[in-house]
DNA sequence: ATATAATGCGAGTAATTGCTCGTATTTTAC
DNA sequence: GTAAAATACGAGCAATTACTCGCATTATAT
C-alpha cells in the first residue's frame, strides 16, 4: 500500500492537463483544512475536483505523493514570505531586527496553519516533509542571524534559532487553536517580542 | 462509523477481566508508540493483547472509546507527576520557584511523548481528550503560581500560564525529535530556565 | 485530413477494517 | 450440583478505499 514514489507519472503539458492538476492541489487543501485527514482520499478528492480517480493518477502514482506535491508548494510559498519580511534590515537596530525576525517567522508560519498541521502531524511518513519548510525557515533564520551575532548573548547559533522558530511556531499554532484573541489584539507578538528579546539581547 | 461513545459496554467484574482490558490497554500503547496510528486497528490490537476482537468489544464499545481511555489514564500519570514536583515549595525564592515548575512541566509531559504526540496530534476527534491533560496542568500551574503572583513581572496569569506550558511542551517534544542532545546533556531545561526567567521576573 | 500523442473517464477489484452475533467456556451464587 | 451470570471466542458482514485498465475524447503535428 502507498510506496513512496513522489514523481509524477507523466508531466501536464497542455493547459488543460495543468487545469486538472490545479484543481487536485485545490481540492486536496480544501478537503484536507475544511474536513480533516481522515475525510481525505482520493475518491473523494477527484469528484471535489471535477475530474476523474484515473486523470489523477496519472499526476500522481499515489496518494502519498499528492500529499507530498502539495506539502511542497505550501513550503515555498513559507519560505518566499519569509525572506520577503528579513530585506532590507542592514541598518536596524538589533531590537528592530529581532522584531523583523518574530514578523518573518509569524507571517511563514501563518500562511496556512490548518494545513501546515495536518500535513505534519497526521501524515503518515511526514518526516521528510517536516525537514521541507522548518528547515528551510531555519536555514534562512541562521545565516541571517549570523550577521548580527555579535550583538546576541547566545554563543551557540542552533539553540538559538532552534528556540526562537519553534517558540513562535508553537505559540502561534497553539494561539489559533486555543487563544484568538491573542492572536488579533497583537499581544502574542508583544509578549514574543518581551520573551524572546530578554533572552537575546545582552545589554537589557 | 465510530461513534464517540466513550462508556465501557460492560465492566469488568472479575480478575480476568480485568487482566483483559489491562493486555488491550497495554497492546494498544505499544502499537500506536512502536508502530504508530496508521497500523492502529481493533483486530491487531486484540490479537497482540492474546484476545479475541469480541471480547476486546465487550469492554469498549468502539475504537474511539478505547483511545480516550489511554488518553485518560495517561492524563492521570500526567498530572500526578506534576502534582510530585509542586510539593513544599512554600520557603523557596522565585527563582527555585521556577526552576522546580519547570521541572513539573518537563516531568509531565515527558511522561510518554510519542503516545502524547500520537493522541492528541494523529487521533481524530482528539479536541475533547487534549482538554483532558494540558488543560489539567494548566490548571495546577494557574494556582500555583497565584501564590507568586506579587513577584512576576506579566500582571495577566492566564497569558504567562499559556506561555510557560506551551513553550515548555514544545521545545521538550521538538527537542526529542530533533535535538536529542539537548536533553541529555541538560541544556534544554538550563536555556529555558534562562528565557523564562528573564521573561517572568521583574528584577534581573 | 489523418495519424499519433495527450488527456480523460469511471466501473470494478482487491485489500483493509470496524464491529456483530451466535456459540462455547468459566465463574459465581445457592 | 445446577442455574445464571460473566467472560471469551472468531468467522464473517458491510463499508471504505487505493488503485487499475480498457476505452473514449480531444489536441497536435504534418
Amino acid at each position: 500500500m502507498t510506496k513512496p514514489l513522489q514523481k509524477p507519472r507523466k508531466l501536464p503539458k497542455q493547459e488543460r492537463s495543468q487545469a486538472t492538476v490545479s484543481a487536485i492541489l485545490i481540492a486536496t487543501t480544501r478537503i484536507l483544512t475544511e474536513e480533516g485527514y481522515d475525510k481525505f482520499n482520493t475518491n473523494r478528492v477527484a469528484e471535489l475536483a471535477g475530474v476523474s480517480v484515473g486523470s489523477l493518477y496519472q499526476y500522481f502514482p499515489n496518494k502519498a505523493a499528492l500529499l507530498y506535491a502539495l506539502g511542497e508548494h505550501h513550503a515555498n510559498e513559507m519560505a518566499q514570505l519569509a525572506q520577503h519580511h528579513l530585506e532590507d534590515l542592514g541598518d536596524r537596530s538589533i531590537l528592530e531586527v529581532l522584531q523583523q525576525i518574530i514578523k518573518a517567522v509569524l507571517a511563514a508560519y501563518a500562511v496556512n496553519p490548518k494545513l501546515y498541521r495536518i500535513l505534519h502531524q497526521q501524515v503518515p511518513r511526514s518526516e521528510e516533509m517536516q525537514k521541507l519548510d522548518d528547515a528551510r525557515i531555519e536555514q534562512m533564520l541562521h545565516a541571517f542571524l549570523a550577521l548580527h551575532r555579535d550583538q546576541l548573548r547566545p554563543q551557540n547559533l542552533d539553540i538559538t534559532v532552534f528556540i526562537i522558530s519553534r517558540t513562535i511556531k508553537a505559540l502561534l499554532y497553539d494561539a489559533i487553536a486555543d487563544r484568538p484573541n491573542l492572536l488579533k489584539n497583537g499581544e502574542l507578538e508583544q509578549e514574543l517580542m518581551r520573551m524572546l528579546s530578554s533572552y537575546l539581547i545582552a545589554s537589557q
